[in-house]
DNA sequence: CGGATCACG
DNA sequence: ACGTACGTGATCCGG
């Protein structure tokens, strides 16, 4: 096996979730069409052949953490967690065939090794269900029996092989690039960040939803007082019942199921009923109840105290990393009741978190890409950005921008990066759709660089059915050529927002592997923890903050260099909340 | 399991 | 005539 070329591996485990999978066997393929499978863990082993398994890990163990053999994998962060869960260093991670495939071909919206197999080798895997059955009959894949076991595992290592032999060759340019240079070296930084995970403060969380709850419970009476009788306020269809036809409310726009009850229809009713501003509230803090003070504390990883995220790499349209198991990109922080669900996020013992957030990104990037000399120039003045796009548009000195000429240059400047039309633009600031068009003229009169950039995305996309980011990421944009004028329009605006969405994304990910690499390099105990698409958080020692906010600070700033600065603000505290 | 809603950037 | 701002993931309801 040394002489191989690549080696492919797999682990097989008894969970999906990696900080609480076991290791129960591990495949190799070294040669198309071949596999092997090590059984570790299974149930059943007599004393004697659970020796001769810990034996032969305790062989494997040298290949594996030495990088001098090249290891390829399918969705490898999770087989390096779980062998690291183990005790074992996995080293000389070349590839994974999960992000060649989300980089070669952004159009398919999956890249799990099953539909890759039937789509590129025309080959129909074994399925887990068909090895471990479902439903009340599954069994764990430690109850396996080995021979089944081997087939499928050795199975998942040939073809995860396969695809890697077939990938390869056609993964070169700037694609190769973008793959060896950020995706790769992100890959064992997400490895370390998910290993490490983040501290909770389990007490407050408890104490925030013993809160919530007696408020909801308040709430509750008061709705049925308002309403004239009991119903269940989390279900929008009983909710539109008791408001539109029991109260006779007028109603707004409709969905699929029947009058829309969300905050924006709500909202506009307060005045008509006392009810409506009870049921918001009710609303808002029963999501923050069960999605995060009821959940987090669950979610708490019993060996390390911590919670551990996955960090998703082959999921968003644009290249942005998704959190998931839980969630921790859509943690609170607009409202009071949220931020206090934040300031249960804590340092470990001794440390503080550090939040390093880019400012205006995207903003800054639309300047870069659009080439927009206006846009750049207030950049480089360091000049607030909404201010000076309001004393653009309304034509006024930047001091005489009132606090509303302001409000409405920033929905402006959001509205160009999405691709939003005169219409939704009077509909989020509630004036005139007239209004709505002037206000775009006069911001295209006066930037008139991003009119040609929005034309030049839509053309790329029309010809190649992608558009790409500053480090030459591919994002699909299908539906371009779509005859269904509506699906058109979509794709029109994607076309526009992929390039600036995707170019931050990309910026980011070279931000986090090179502070990864500065803080290996300067042997310092920070741990980066969190990645919410613009901001990087970190868990520090007291000692070290010094030096992390200079290090952090400098490669954000310098991760790329663009036609404007990036500029980065930071806060320390002992809670996240406190960090911002 | 899809739809509605809402938490974040 | 129609719909109308980009990207995510979790929860709850109800068929």
């Amino acid at each position: 096996m040394s002489t191989a070329d690549y080696i492919s591996l797999d682990t097989e485990t008894t969970s999906l979730k990696p900080v609480e999978a076991d290791l129960v066997g591990l495949s190799f393929s070294t040669h198309a069409g071949k596999g092997w499978y090590v059984p570790v863990g299974h149930v059943g082993a007599g004393a004697e052949e659970q020796l001769a398994c810990d034996l032969v890990l305790y062989t494997l163990r040298p290949l594996l953490e030495n990088s001098v053999y090249p290891k390829v994998g399918q969705n490898i962060k999770y087989d390096a967690l779980v062998l690291r869960r183990a005790g074992i260093e996995l080293a000389g991670i070349v590839a994974d065939t999960m992000l060649i495939s989300y980089l070669l071909h952004p159009a398919s919206r999956s890249h799990g090794l099953d539909s890759m197999a039937a789509k590129y080798l025309n080959h129909q895997m074994i399925s887990y269900s068909e090895v471990t059955g479902s439903g009340k009959k599954q069994i764990s894949f430690a109850e396996v029996a080995i021979d089944v076991a081997t087939r499928y595992a050795a199975e998942d290592a040939d073809i995860t092989l396969q695809l890697f032999q077939m990938f390869w060759p056609q993964l070169d340019g700037e694609l190769r690039q973008l793959f060896e240079t950020v995706e790769m070296p992100l890959l064992s930084v997400l490895i370390d960040m998910e290993w490490c995970g983040v501290a909770l403060d389990c007490q407050k969380l408890k104490a925030i939803s013993a809160d919530f709850g007696g408020k909801l419970a308040t709430l509750e009476l008061k709705i049925y007082a308002a309403a004239g009788g009991e119903f269940n306020i989390n279900s929008p269809k009983q909710l539109g019942e008791v408001l539109f036809n029991k109260l006779g409310l007028p109603h707004g726009k409709k969905t699929k199921t029947g009058w829309s009850t969300a905050v924006d229809v709500l909202q506009k009713l307060a005045p008509e009923h006392e009810i409506i501003d009870l049921v918001l509230e009710y609303r808002s803090l029963a999501k923050l109840k069960s999605t995060y003070s009821d959940t987090l504390p669950r979610l708490i990883d019993p060996i390390s105290g911590r919670i551990h995220t996955s960090f998703n790499q082959a999921v968003t349209a644009t290249g942005r990393l998704s959190s998931s198991d839980p969630n921790l990109q859509n943690i609170p922080i607009r409202t009071a009741a949220g931020r206090a669900i934040r300031e249960a996020f804590i340092p470990a013992t001794g440390h503080l978190l550090l939040a390093a957030d880019y400012s205006q990104i995207e903003l800054r990037v639309l300047a870069h890409l659009a080439d927009e000399p206006v846009l750049q120039q207030s950049f480089r003045n360091n000049e607030d950005i909404h201010r000076r796009t309001a004393s653009e548009i309304f034509n006024v000195f930047p001091e005489m921008v009132t606090d509303e000429m302001r409000r409405r240059a920033k929905t402006i400047n959001f509205a160009v990066l999405y691709g939003m039309g005169a219409f939704s633009l009077a509909k989020e600031l509630e004036i005139g759709s007239k209004e709505a068009k002037q206000y775009i003229e006069s911001y295209f009169a006066r930037y008139p660089q991003i009119n040609n950039f929005i034309e030049s995305c839509r053309s790329q996309a029309r010809s190649e059915l992608y558009v790409t980011t500053i480090l030459g990421r591919h994002c699909a944009v299908p539906d371009i050529k779509s005859k269904n004028g509506q699906i058109r329009s979509y794709a029109e605006r994607n076309a526009v927002n992929y390039p600036v969405q995707g170019s931050a994304a990309d910026i980011i990910k070279v931000a986090m592997i090179n502070v990864y690499r500065r803080l290996q390099q300067e042997d310092l105990k920070t741990k980066m923890v969190l990645q919410v698409h613009d901001e990087l958080v970190f868990d520090v020692p007291r000692s070290e903050l010094e030096q992390v906010k200079k290090l952090v600070e400098i490669e954000m700033e310098q991760a790329v260099a663009l036609l404007v600065p990036l500029v980065v603000s930071m806060g320390w505290g002992t809670n996240w909340c406190e960090a911002h």
